[in-house]
DNA sequence: ACTGGCTCCTGAGGGC
DNA sequence: TGCCCTCAGGAGCCAG
């Protein structure tokens, strides 16, 4: 389920094949992502010249002469670099052919993705414009955290998720930095103290650092741009470990639903 | 202004 | 072997 650090792999494994490249042909295989593909997008998109691919949050950038694609892999989307005579795979919902020969397909089975089409600074776009900051950025601090947080009810694991405070931090790196951070998932937002909340920003910058080293992390169908897994699912320390033994102290992992989503801590270490 | 719940979708995995 | 059920989840949207 791509994350930040998903994205981020995606983004720097895709770049080097796109900069420069002109845009030969785009076809939309299937266009009911999470909203409708534009028609008008292979038109849009043709003839024009690759300038930037760049990523906020877990959107992924890809920059033109006229305008902006902007994606989002949403929970089962991954994109690959491709020789064109490769059979298209079911769920290859969209293929933009390179001058260069190579084709960028997106493969999305569960269709929680987006394609969409930006003319304008991208920063304006109504998905994009009340994104908080970037988790690797300067400006996100202990001293942001704990001032966005005051008064905050919500628990700290839906508050870190919520892009509007940070961006790019899922399910997965969220149990994962408040486990490093000793903080337990269900303690209001707003009651945590400001050293804490230090730590909790060292620590969601220390997990997301780690996970793009190695690649992000592959549970079920995450794949780079060359189709090989990331390796750091084997360094989680919590997540989907609901009864094995915390690797601080021994307790048992337990398991709870926070906000919906499925929640892994070690209640001796997190408190 | 916040908060929590619902929703989209497909495939994997478990139970029987 | 096959069927049915549950679960997974990013994030927009909505009601309270």
């Amino acid at each position: 389920m791509p994350e930040l650090p998903e994205v981020e792999t995606t983004r720097a494994g895709i770049e080097p094949h796109l900069l420069g490249q002109t845009v030969a042909a785009v076809e939309i295989r299937q266009p009911r992502l999470r909203w409708p593909i534009d028609p008008k997008l292979p038109r849009l998109l043709k003839q024009q010249r690759i300038e930037q691919v760049g990523r906020r949050g877990k959107y992924i950038l890809i920059q033109v002469g006229d305008g902006t694609l902007i994606l989002h892999l949403g929970m089962s989307g991954s994109l690959r670099i491709t020789d064109p005579t490769l059979p298209m795979r079911k769920h290859d919902h969209a293929v933009m052919t390179l001058s260069g020969g190579k084709q960028l397909r997106l493969h999305d089975p569960r269709r929680f993705g987006a394609l969409l089409w930006w003319e304008g600074d991208p920063a304006d776009h109504p998905l994009l414009a009340k994104l908080g900051p970037e988790p690797l950025a300067p400006d996100f601090d202990g001293a942001y955290l704990h001032n966005a947080s005051r008064h905050r009810r919500v628990s700290i694991k839906p508050f870190i998720m919520n892009s509007q405070v940070v961006v790019g931090v899922g399910n997965i790196y969220a149990n994962e930095a408040l486990f490093l951070a000793g903080i337990h998932p269900g303690r209001s937002a707003g009651r945590i103290s400001r050293q804490r909340h230090d730590k909790l920003a060292i620590s969601i910058q220390q997990v997301l650092r780690k996970a793009i080293r190695y690649g992000g992390s592959t549970l079920r169908d995450f794949v780079r741009e060359d189709g090989q897994p990331g390796y750091f699912s084997q360094h989680l320390h919590v997540y989907d470990r609901a009864g094995e033994a915390c690797s601080r102290c021994g307790t048992d992992i337990r398991k709870a639903t926070l906000g919906q989503r499925s929640t892994f801590y070690c209640p001796r270490c997190q408190r």
